[in-house]
DNA sequence: CGGCTACAGTCTACATTGTAGGGAACCTGC
DNA sequence: GCAGGTTCCCTACAATGTAGACTGTAGCCG
């Protein structure tokens, strides 16, 4: 007869061998559709219903699986490190990059607070991945090194600053159909925020890709012209 | 005879009346001095020496400190929102914006991280008191205010990519002298950091201030020429 | 086959956190 | 002096990260 709790009535309880992988994912899942908060190591432990202690086995720390987290997110962009149109290939990046962010809004506070308290060189490298591609383009395409560090500076300051902006301009209750009430924008008092009050319609139909496009555009304008006009080296 | 522990020996014991001010001027404090997690509610209730629980009078939450930390370092901004010159106060305010983050770099990843989770509106008003500046600033200017908006977006976006890229490549430990040990890059394996690993020397000399100003000067080039050439209004 | 080692997973225990609930002390009007 | 509200403090509790000891199992060597 089965004991009270019969392993194979709950679903999915099959206990297969953990692995770095296994637990990773699992975190990112967690994050992804219940918060940065949801995760803890006893929940986690549950979700991959092990105990919370076997986690310790795979990531030293809870930081540590935070920044597997990240390392994991950070895999899922793509670089191609010696494309010859250096500027299509930042805008591609940029918009990966972009809707990556949408699709894991949760772990971008990760992703953008995580090196802060790291120093450059301790970061998980699939984190420094894409630094280190990005500075390949630009040399490629012709840029000094230094001044391809400078590039990708603006470039990624850009960008991050962007998906911070769009993402925090998320709608709240998408049901609400003033906009004003969608956005909270109501509690402002009228008199001190009359711009943003009136910018309300507009707030409420952000579209990303576009804004992100133009900025762009903006950006590598700019960009370029300090390459094609720069200053001769010495070696060239 | 005195108690055993005499209020009076202990320096600045005394204690004032608490009031939202000074709490949240102390929690700024222990920010800036000790980290984030140093901010809990004990220890900023032996920082002011009061318990901890008398602090929930003045926050609701341990989360309404850190929107009120924020706001607090938010306000050391000073925005003139009709300065004719819009260029030049857009990037005096930049500059400023990054000196203040280099003064509270701690406080950064909640001035970044807590508007991803509070909608606009619910935003502690000093906040936004930027934004709404800022868009006056734009709007006098003779942007159109939608454009304003998008121009906003494009410099704050740009901002805080900055702050971010700038905080992150801060020195690990100032006495080594030796670059790659200095910042932590000795651990990246030098077959697949090769570009990371030669730009050691620039990394570590950054000049922030100038890269900025750098940033600035292509970004605002490329928002007045969409200012001068912009599309011709209906009204105008 | 018997026993040894190494490792994966588990259990228990503890210090630390945020915070609810209930009183104690104090100030302010009469 | 006293009622009523405000401010503060104490105690208590649930949740968290994690140390340390323990159990089970698989593989190897004699």
């Amino acid at each position: 007869m089965a004991s009270p709790k019969d392993p194979v009535t709950e679903a999915s309880a099959q206990k297969l061998r953990l692995s770095k992988e296994i637990v990773l994912a699992g975190a990112l899942d967690l994050v992804d559709t219940e918060g940065l908060d949801a995760l803890t190591m006893r929940r986690l432990g549950q979700e991959l219903n092990c105990d919370p202690m076997s986690l310790y086995r795979y990531a030293e720390n809870r930081a540590a699986l935070l920044d597997g987290v990240s390392e994991l997110v950070f895999n899922e962009l793509e670089i191609f490190p010696h494309d010859p149109d250096w500027k299509a290939q930042l805008r591609r990046i940029a918009h990966d990059l972009r809707l990556l962010a949408l699709r894991h809004p949760n772990v971008v506070p990760l992703l953008v607070t995580r090196p802060l308290s790291t120093p450059l060189g301790l970061r998980p490298l699939g984190t420094l991945r894409p630094l280190e591609q990005i500075l390949s383009l630009l040399v490629d395409a012709g840029f000094e090194p230094t001044d391809a560090l400078h590039v990708y500076r603006a470039y990624y300051g850009f960008l991050y600053g962007h998906i911070l902006n769009e993402l925090q301009e998320f709608i709240v209750d998408p049901e609400e159909n003033e906009v004003l009430l969608r956005l909270g924008l109501h509690r402002l008092p009228a008199k001190d925020f009359p711009r943003l009050r009136a910018l309300a319609p507009v707030l409420a139909d952000y579209d990303g890709a576009a804004e992100l496009d133009q900025g762009l555009t903006i950006l590598l304008c700019g960009l370029e012209s300090s390459l094609t006009q720069s200053v001769p080296s010495a070696t060239d």
